[in-house]
DNA sequence: AAATTAAATATCGTATACAATATCCAATGT
DNA sequence: ACATTGGATATTGTATACGATATTTAATTT
């Protein structure tokens, strides 16, 4: 019988409130109650203040001695300006991977295996491959504070416009593309590539921004 | 009479620790006691434990269920990727002001008066002006995201081997340079020059954890 | 009526209390 | 001697308590 991973109640406070928050859930700089929180989600305000700490480093939220927190404003230009320091740092770390000679085959392979069989998978395998490539990535870089603030900045805006299916199966082209470049020892283009797949998710997430405002 | 400004004890007591660690005070892997720390400050664990969630998300510590903090390991792979970070981080910012026209003048003028009147200038002054001019270009860079990271990776390795002047001398005649050519919109080289800047006070500190081994 | 003050209320920051988990150590059995 | 187990001890995670700060509301003064 294999353990049950007990989650500390700070960090599903801390992934509740951050998807909340970038889910655009609170008005742009909306007070959050610490109390209301807390017995909103059923527990006391220790966790609740432990998790304010966090999404504060993180950026999601401004504390102010004695009065409370306040919701950064997630629109436009946060997720530009979030996605273009992802573009500099994942492109970074592909353009370190590759000059290190991480041996991509076997991500590669499994990329060609998604292309070719995509009924085979579902929403859950491409979104745990799409993962999977970057983490390796990102270790195959080999400097530990890049990768902390990869690991962060994947906690950021994300989409959910019901074309998921699609966005997944272009990603998998692109990181084929990415990966033979790589593989190849091209550096430079690899890092292109990867800039272009993270601008396309980015315009699908500022084009959902667009549309729930029409 | 003008208010004094109460700082949490939380901050106090992130700040504390921060140093501690990045001055070597902990072993490597060392656990860290919230009781004991607790104690060691005069504070209830509380505030110690928001402490943690900070230190946590920005790497000093790991966080382990039911286990306590351990500090990471403050080498010299720690020091070189912190550094690799920020260069790039401020190498962009640099390109980033500098294609948006930030006016240079009056840091460029600052930065004059403290090389024609070294006299004048204490470490304190130095150090202030220093400050001053990387955050003035972390704001011109105009991306929130990014100026959060720097934010952040100031609080880094710093040097202590008794030249600190000697260090901010040559620091004002490089932020000379650098401003100049921001000035003359030379984005690229204005870069070239951060990077460079920013590399020589990596291998001040990189020399003194040599130093401390002899 | 407008401005100012004072009391009541709510919220925060920190300390303490309590329950759950982990660690240590001695006693037991092989 | 070595491994195992059971309980004592310590430390963590969460809840609650308490004092301080901020906010709101009502009363008072001009």
């Amino acid at each position: 019988m294999q353990p049950i991973k007990i989650v500390p109640a700070r960090e599903r406070i801390t992934a509740t409130l951050r998807k909340a928050i970038l889910a655009g859930e609170y008005q742009s700089g909306q007070e959050l109650s610490l109390t209301q929180i807390a017995s909103d989600l059923g527990v006391s305000r220790t966790p609740v203040r432990e998790a304010f700490q966090t999404l504060a480093a993180e950026g999601f939220i401004d504390l102010r001695m004695n009065k409370g927190a306040i919701v950064k404003n997630i629109d436009e230009k946060f997720v530009t300006d979030h996605f273009e320091m992802r573009i500099l740092l994942e492109g970074e770390a592909v353009y370190r991977a590759t000059n290190r000679h991480y041996d991509v085959s076997k991500l590669l392979a499994d990329c060609q295996y998604a292309a070719d069989n995509p009924q085979k998978f579902s929403l859950q395998d491409y979104t745990a491959l799409n993962q999977q490539i970057h983490t390796s990535i990102w270790k195959a870089a080999d400097n530990q504070r890049l990768y902390e603030l990869l690991k962060n900045f994947w906690n950021g805006p994300s989409v959910s416009d019901g074309n998921e299916l699609t966005h997944h199966l272009i990603s998998v082209q692109e990181h084929i593309k990415m990966l033979t470049l790589m593989k190849s020892g091209n550096a430079k283009e690899a890092r292109e590539v990867m800039t272009d797949h993270i601008k396309r998710s980015m315009n699908n997430i500022l084009q959902s921004f667009q549309d729930r405002k029409l």
